[in-house]
Order: C-alpha cells, then structure tokens, then sequence
DNA sequence: ATCATGACCATCC
DNA sequence: AGGATGGCCATGA
C-alpha cells in the first residue's frame, strides 16, 4: 500500500489515547487536507487490513455519531469498545463529546 | 484523462 | 428535526 496519505491517517488515529474520541474533519485538518475529510474516512475502511490495528471505533463523525459501526465486524464492536475505555455511548453518539474529544493538532505540533 | 464511489461536512428546505 | 443536495478530494478501474 505505502499509501502516505492513509499512514498519515493512521499514525494520528493510533496516537488517540484509550477514553478519547475525535472526528474525522479533524484528522483531516491535522494533515492539512480540511476538505479531505471523506478521506480519513476512506482510510479508516483500509484500517481492517492495515497493521498494526487502528482504534477506528476512537474515531467518529464531527457531531460524535457513530457514523462508521457498520462498518466493523459487528455494529455492536464500535460502541463496545469505546464503552470499555470508559467513553459512554448513547444512541450511537458519544456522550460529552466535546469533553472526550482529543484534538489531534494537540498532538502533533509538539 | 475520465467516471464512479465514499466510515464526511455544510447548507438549504 | 430530518431529508435532500452540492462540494471536496483521494483511490481504483
């Protein structure tokens, strides 16, 4: 694959600490390609094949919906997980997103 | 190069 | 509130 695009996807979607969530528009705008947004996205669906495992259920849409659990093994995977790490999920959304919400940019400017 | 597709986003109605 | 439309851009055929 070696596609830069998608490894840059990935290495930010790895950096998302356990209990956090962020969006895709984010992400998008962390690698500088804002209108790139279906993009992460599309990458996200290459996260089933890519190695090591992206944490794809830490990633949601910009209103913390979970837009992309049926794109999981299981629909029920998704939410699953995040409720694991302590992220509660309500209706397919994140409860208190903007309080779980990490920004990727906090991450990478370093 | 062109067409079709998409785990989005913003806007309009 | 919820459905429809357009735009954006990378990927694959």
């Amino acid at each position: 694959m070696n596609t830069n695009f998608y490894e840059q996807v990935y290495e930010i979607v790895r950096l998302i600490p356990p209990g956090r969530v962020t969006s895709y528009g984010a992400i998008a705008k962390s690698l500088g390609a804002a209108k790139s947004s279906r993009m992460v996205g599309h990458a996200m669906l290459y996260a089933g094949t890519a190695y090591p495992s992206v944490p794809a259920h830490r990633v949601v849409n910009s209103s913390g919906l979970l837009t992309g659990k049926f794109h999981f093994k299981t629909p029920d995977l998704m939410e699953a997980l995040l409720n694991k790490e302590g992220v509660e999920v309500k209706n397919d959304k994140v409860v208190n997103f903007k309080k779980v919400f990490w920004d990727p940019q906090n991450e990478i400017i370093v």
